[in-house]
This record gives C-alpha cells, structure tokens and sequence, in this order.
DNA sequence: CCGAACTTTCAAAACTTATTGAAATTTAAG
DNA sequence: CTTAAATTTCAATAAGTTTTGAAAGTTCGG
C-alpha cells in the first residue's frame, strides 16, 4: 500500500469513528491529518489536505485546541499560524474522557440527585418502581464516574512512569 | 417533587444522554419510559406517553430489542405485544459496551492491521511519522480491546454474585 | 378461510447539524 | 501609522438524520 493511499484510510477511519463519538467529523480528520503529519501545518495545509473551507477549517481546530489535543505553534521566520497534534495517544484518550464525562455524565448525576426527591406513596407501585430505577443508575452511574476519575487521573502516572522508561 | 414531573425529567435526561451517544433520542427515551414502569406496556401507551408515531415507535422498539435491553412479552389474554425492558442496569451498560465496540472499536482494528503494510523509505520523515503514529494507535487500540471485553464479559460475573446474594 | 386487530414499511416532510465563503476584524512588518 | 496578510465570524445554504402517517403486510380468533 502507498503511503497517500493509508493517510487517507486513516483518515477516514478516524473522522468515522469520530462521528460516532459525537464528535464532528471534521474535527475528527483534522486531528487525524495532524496526527500522521512528521511536522505542524498551517491553516492553508488542513484545508488542501481535507478539501475543506477556510471557516470549517478554523473552527475545528479551535476546538481542538479547546479539548487540548491539538496546539498552536509558531514557526520562527513564519507568519502564519501552525498546528500540531498530541501524539501520546493515551493523552488523547484521557483528554476525550474528560470532556465527555463533562458534557455527559455529570449532567445526569446531577438530574439523578434531584430525583430521588420525588414525592408520594411507597406502597404506590408506579412510585416504587421509579425510585427502584433511579436508585439503581444512580449506584451505576456513580461506579462509573469513579472508573472514569482514575482513568483521567492515570494520565500524569503514565506520563511519570513513560518519563522514568525514558531518563533511565 | 411530582411523580409525573420527575418521570419527564428523566426521560428527558436519558434522552439526552442517548442523543450523545450515537443513539437516537427517541430510542434513548422509550428504554426511560420502560425501565420506570412497573408493567409492560404496550406500543399505544409508548405512543402516547411520548407523543410519538406509530412508526417511530415501532422502529425504535426494534432497535432496542436488537441490542437486547428490551423485551417482548405476551400478557395472557391480550392480543397486543407488550415491551419491557432490562432493568439491572449492569446489564445496560455492558449491552451498550458491546454494540459499540462492534460498530466502532472492531472496525478501526482491521483498518491499523491494514496500515501497518504501508511501504516506503524509512528514512523519508513522512512514512516515519506515519508507522509511528499508527503503530501507537494502534498499541492504545488493542488495550482498550482487553479492557472492553473485561468489562463485557463481567456480566456473567456480576450476575452470579448478584444471585448469590439472592439465594443466600 | 375471513375479517378485524395489530404490526411493519417507507417515501415525503420536518428538523437538526455542518459547511461555505465573503465580510469584518485582528495582527505584525515595514 | 499604514497596509497587506492572516484569522475569525456568521448568515445563508447544503447535507444528513429523524419523524410522520398512510398503505401494505401479518396474525389470529371464530
């Protein structure tokens, strides 16, 4: 295989598997093209690369950079903006982690807490039911923000214990 | 708190939630509405409890039978089909781990395999960044593969300590 | 078998989200 | 400063997804 034929599968596995993370699929592909790419590209580069405008091209990156996977860089004699992507993919992961858990698991965290308050007959069999199932997300939904902590949280030990491997 | 008001709350939460995750909000929200009922119930009161087509509801029924989280039972003496669904939320958790782990973590496992077999210089920067950027993927890939299919195979486990809890 | 009750399908319409590109704004070299 | 290069914004539009509802299909009691 070519090495432009695999660029573009990678890229387009990874802007796919981006889509189905919520993710657009643009930001996704940038990110894929910074990933493989041996040095930082301009604004200029990401659009030719992906065919795409100048607008969508610099929104996506901001929120690339917003998630903190994805950095400005300046080039000394340059000016232009460059960019470069993180590419300790356990980073990625964890920086992915963080910002879903955010959007997603602590706004149903907090829904779950106010709605243990509901009120009403505990021989009510549509009551007893409801704060059953609420109860029981709750408890699931509280292992898995503890699962999710320490995954987030690993990402400095891995860094230390990549950092020991390498000064040895 | 209402019952009625915190009924909605949740099912709109979770619908939420679904919505995020690939799922389709209303397929999110009919899994809400079952797993806080105390019956199973049928597609009229599905429909008429979200204010949703006949055909949307049919289709997302389905869906959710075919990631297994909802049932089909027959209540003797009616004609209808009634749906329930799982309610051992464990259970959910590793049925959604499986689906998407087919659609998204499975693919993009086959495509690295692919890409390692890019040829060229291993000299030219380009294919260097390349293989290394695939190969790490690739190294993170595979640790969330042995994770995910820890996570789903638990459920036998976690079943088994659950009954012995029960029977004990 | 027949017919009514029920379920499934699917094309068209409604809604949601992403993208473009040109205008406005910012930046930095001279 | 001034000017041109570069970046950002955002309204219009394109693309994609979900929902509807009516028609087709299926099932079952009699």
């Amino acid at each position: 295989m070519k090495l432009s034929e695999a660029k573009a599968q990678f890229i387009q596995a990874w802007g796919l598997l981006g889509a189905q993370w919520g993710v657009n699929r643009t930001m996704a592909q940038i990110h894929a093209l910074l990933l493989i790419s041996p040095d930082p590209m301009s604004a200029e580069e990401i659009m030719e690369g992906l065919d795409i405008s100048r607008g969508n091209a610099n929104m996506n990156v901001r929120e690339l950079m917003n998630w903190g996977i994805v950095e400005k860089v300046l080039v000394p004699g340059e000016r232009k903006e460059f960019f470069i992507a993180e590419k300790d993919i356990w980073k990625v992961g964890t920086a992915i982690a963080r910002e879903r858990k955010k959007r997603e698991l602590d706004p149903i965290l907090k829904v779950l807490l106010q709605l243990n308050k509901v009120e009403g007959d505990q021989k009510d069999k549509h009551v007893k039911a409801f704060k059953e199932a609420i109860q029981n997300i709750q408890k699931f939904a509280q292992q898995t923000d503890s699962a999710l902590n320490a995954f987030i949280k690993s990402e400095e030990n891995w860094f230390y214990s990549t950092l020991l491997k390498v000064i040895r």
